[in-house]
Order: structure tokens, then C-alpha cells, then sequence
DNA sequence: ATTCTTGCAAAGCATTTGCACCCTG
DNA sequence: CAGGGTGCAAATGCTTTGCAAGAAT
């Protein structure tokens, strides 16, 4: 479990929208589907047991939580989006002519980041978020 | 001009790749189009003046390209495809809700990002190469 | 000559849209 | 009961594909 669906509903109202089984359904999914899922994953995991929940609606739902900020939207170099329930600043590593992408949790890079880019100025352009995109090989 | 015939003629070469009228005029276009052209940008600009260069060969080339290493395909939020004739390491400066794009070249922070890389160790995986994605607004 | 490329047009596929009906607050 | 939310199915739009004809080495 981890999230509990209480804490589920609560992060939908705090955003001002209404709150309806379809939006619980589509974040527990995503909570529950942890990996970076597609929107493909989420359809079909809610789909097996609540058939009657559109794909319209998932995707039109999908973008309405990354526009008020609870879930986030990953880019992926396929053209398709993967969806990421952690709102906390993590980082992504990624493997070429792989689909896996595994989070990256660094609080001492982080710090490293935020230290260089509040005395670093770049002309023109005020910062606000940084995430790496880390390439390379999976050991595993 | 900046950047010669020959020398596109020569980078064309160097993959192994059949050097074609095509194939010249596509580089020759990415490196026009400095900003972060969208295939449908390349294919415009291409197209004004050879309109007999297909649509379904600009697409192959470009990602002919991209894997022979030539250039670069630019992950975007919206789901299509940027290119970036850049080969050298540099990071994206982007605002949300904005379809602009500028790279950005810092030495000091690749250095900072080699140095924190090599000491430190990621439990399983092996990094190659690091990317900035820098959010925030632009002032001009 | 042989192999790689191209053009064309159709297909593919993830995502979006329009609209009538329905439910939440 | 008012306004937002949903389902359906069709549409959109970027990108890919198959194949016959053409060009490069």
C-alpha cells in the first residue's frame, strides 16, 4: 500500500478539482504502477477492472494532474510519454536503445546544482528547475 | 555562411553514408536552421526549393543522421521531435508553456559534472555522458 | 553491377477533440 | 441545479513503412 487512498482523494481536492472515481482510479494507478508508465500501462491497468473508464478521459485527466502539479510528465526520446507519480527533484538515468529509465535520488548533487546555479548567472535567463539526464549502462 | 559545402560533404562521407543531393541539402538545412528545427521546419525550408525532396526521406535521413552521430534529436514536451546539429556537449535552457529552446554552453559546469561523476559511484550503473534540462524564464 | 537511396502514398499509432449526457459540490 | 467531468468515436497529426524506380560507388 504506502499511499493510502484518504491521502489519494486529499491530493485531488487540494487542487480544486472535483473529485470523481475516475481520478481516484487513474492516480492510484499511477502510484501503484510505479515505473515511469506509459499512458498505454495506465489505460490498460485501470481498464482490467473498470472497463468503463475511457481513454479519453485518462489521457484528458493524465494532462489535467501534470498541469496542477501532482503527478509529473517524462520526456522520452520515442516520442510517447511516461508519467511519474514523485513530485520531489530526482533524476533520471537512462540506457541507449533501452526503454528503461530508473529514478535518481542525490541530495549531495542536488545541493551541488542549487549552490552553482544561485552564484552562477546566466545572462537572460532565470532558473528555477534543474534535472539531469543521466546516460549510460545498467549493470544489472 | 559559417560552415562550408565541403566540410557538409565530408561529415556526410565520414559516416559511410552514399553522399546525395538529399542528404547535403537536409544537413545543410539543420545547420541553417540553427534553432532546434522541427522536422516539419527542415522540411519546409528544404521544400521551397527542392520540392521534390520527399517528406518520408527527410524523416529517414534525419534519423540516419542521428544515428551515425551527426546530429542530435531533441527531446521536446509536447510529444515531436526537435533536431540539433550540436555534437558538443551542452545543456537546454527551457520555459514551460514556451516552445523555445536555447542551449547552452557552460565549461565550468561540465567540468563540475565530470569531476562529481567520476567520484562518485551510482549503485549499478555506469554514466557516460550528463544533460542538463534547465527550467525557468527567459528575461528578453 | 550491386547496393544503397529515394519518392510516393498509404498505414500506424499515440493523443486530442466535440458533443451530449451525467455527476459532484 | 450549475458547471465541471465523462464516454464515445471520429479526427488529427507526426512519423513510419513498403515497394518499385533511380542513383551512387
Amino acid at each position: 500500500m504506502g499511499i493510502s487512498n484518504i491521502n489519494i482523494a486529499e491530493q485531488i481536492k487540494k487542487t480544486g478539482l472535483k473529485l470523481t472515481t475516475q481520478r481516484i482510479k487513474i492516480l492510484e494507478a499511477i502510484y501503484y504502477l510505479k515505473n515511469h508508465p506509459y499512458a498505454e500501462d495506465i489505460i490498460k491497468h485501470i481498464q482490467a477492472d473498470n472497463p468503463a473508464i475511457s481513454q479519453g478521459t485518462i489521457y484528458k485527466t493524465l494532462d489535467t494532474f501534470v498541469e496542477k502539479g501532482i503527478i509529473g510528465k517524462v520526456e522520452t526520446s520515442g516520442g510517447t510519454f511516461r508519467y511519474d507519480g514523485i513530485t520531489k527533484m530526482h533524476h533520471h538515468l537512462q540506457e541507449e536503445g533501452n526503454s528503461r529509465i530508473e529514478d535518481y535520488f542525490d541530495e549531495d548533487l542536488n545541493q551541488l546544482l542549487v549552490n552553482y546555479f544561485s552564484s552562477k548567472n546566466i545572462p537572460g535567463f532565470k532558473v528555477q528547475d534543474v534535472k539531469l539526464h543521466i546516460k549510460g549502462k545498467f549493470k544489472t
